[in-house]
DNA sequence: TAGTGACTTAAGGTTTTATTAAGAAATATA
DNA sequence: TATATTTCTTAATAAAACCTTAAGTCACTA
């Protein structure tokens, strides 16, 4: 059962939307101010957070943004306030819903549950993925082959990460481009080869007949188990 | 970039929504009603819709319901309705975001980036035809035989796939250069025939007596189940 | 059975990719 | 800021994979 940890000084409001949440059969984690926030999130890993900005100490923007960094554990934001500066704030710091308060128990939870349907399915092998002597971890950018870490440049390692999330699923140097280096692409261009090779060169036991980067020919490239 | 689909029918309303996506580099196609919704919806593929509620045909609920049952794209619901049941119901049908009406425009902007940033990664659909023991899946470029993949060369997969996309239909050597070489054709040419052959020897269990790759005699090939 | 069309083979010719190396751009360091 | 270092891009060439074609053989149909 997905995880959420409640954060809000208010004790009632905490019990109402854990009395509702546990209705749904999911597990809960209070907490009653933004450094308890912080400590909790980081032993429990839940699934979700549903943060009140206003906290006793650190605000609910400050825990928002300290957990952006890190990871990619959606946030629905609880407010009072009613300025939309404020909403547009909340959505800027990476806030993936944003609730007003007073608010309906139900509607809160109908919108976890919003949440959680699009971003559990994926989350499933969200640590390390693992090939062979190959390992990635994306959160932490580390890549290591027979253990030990290999340093790939930026934009190698976005290339690797695209082609092994989609293990199997042949890539074109345009697809690879928008994915790495985040523009469009605009003519001919060798780039993406180079940086295969070179990504070769690194992860590869034999880069001369490379295991897992494969070519695939007039097509581009893709990543195999 | 991500193609965002627009649904209401107020014009003006469309057009401010319109401007701010496209300020932000998205791509957008508008609809003015249901019927026009879904057709674009199934003609264009895009990453995610903004739907009003309230359309002059049938409702945005029917609309969104008919969306989800074949796709998981995701939907943010406009309305004007203040009623809880409402937004509640919105949820329910599967909507991932819920603006009410009046919005702030950037609000609604960074609501969409909020939700395609979590949706776009993984999203590439995949569809794979299957014919008894030959799997394609074009998005991939990938082709299996009996789950063991197969390496083809971009026209002998082209080939394939105009082939058994229309399964059962004939389609001259002519046709096929179309398809898969994409220039018109200019005098006798054999070209396909040498294709059909290495196509056979890699996805025909008997590439001797194909069962799948038939030759129609003086007209051309077609691919049966 | 003749005639036409399809299949096969193999060898050029063409296109695509790998690799190298050098200059440009970005980043870090003093 | 200037300098050093790393990373990215690009062009050129070599290597590999692919496409086309021709010619001989085989198969279909009238």
């Amino acid at each position: 059962m997905p995880k959420i940890l409640v954060v809000d000084d208010e004790k009632e409001i905490r019990q109402v939307i854990v009395k509702y949440l546990q209705s749904e059969g999911y597990l809960t984690i209070e907490a009653e101010n933004g450094v308890d926030a912080v400590m909790k999130y980081h032993d429990e890993h839940p699934d979700l957070l549903i943060l009140d900005l206003n906290l006793p100490d650190i605000s609910g923007e400050k825990v928002c943004e300290s957990i952006r960094q890190s990871n990619d554990t959606p946030i629905i934001m609880l407010t009072a306030k009613v300025q939309e500066d404020d909403r547009i704030n909340g959505l800027a710091l990476g806030a993936d819903d944003y609730v007003l308060k007073p608010f309906s128990p139900k509607e809160l939870v109908m919108r976890v549950k919003a949440i959680l349907r699009r971003t559990l399915v994926s989350k499933q092998q969200q640590d390390t993925i693992e090939f062979g002597k190959i390992e990635i971890d994306e959160q932490a950018y580390v890549v290591k082959k027979d253990g030990k870490e290999v340093f790939l440049t930026p934009i190698e390692f976005k290339i690797l990460v695209a082609l092994s999330k989609n293990p199997g699923r042949t890539f074109s140097r345009e697809q690879l481009i928008t994915f790495a280096l985040g523009y469009e692409y605009d003519g001919l261009n060798r780039t993406i080869d180079s940086h295969i090779k070179n990504l070769r060169q690194k992860i590869e036991s034999d880069p001369g007949s490379p295991k897992h980067i494969r070519t695939i020919f007039g097509v581009g490239y893709k990543f195999k188990e």
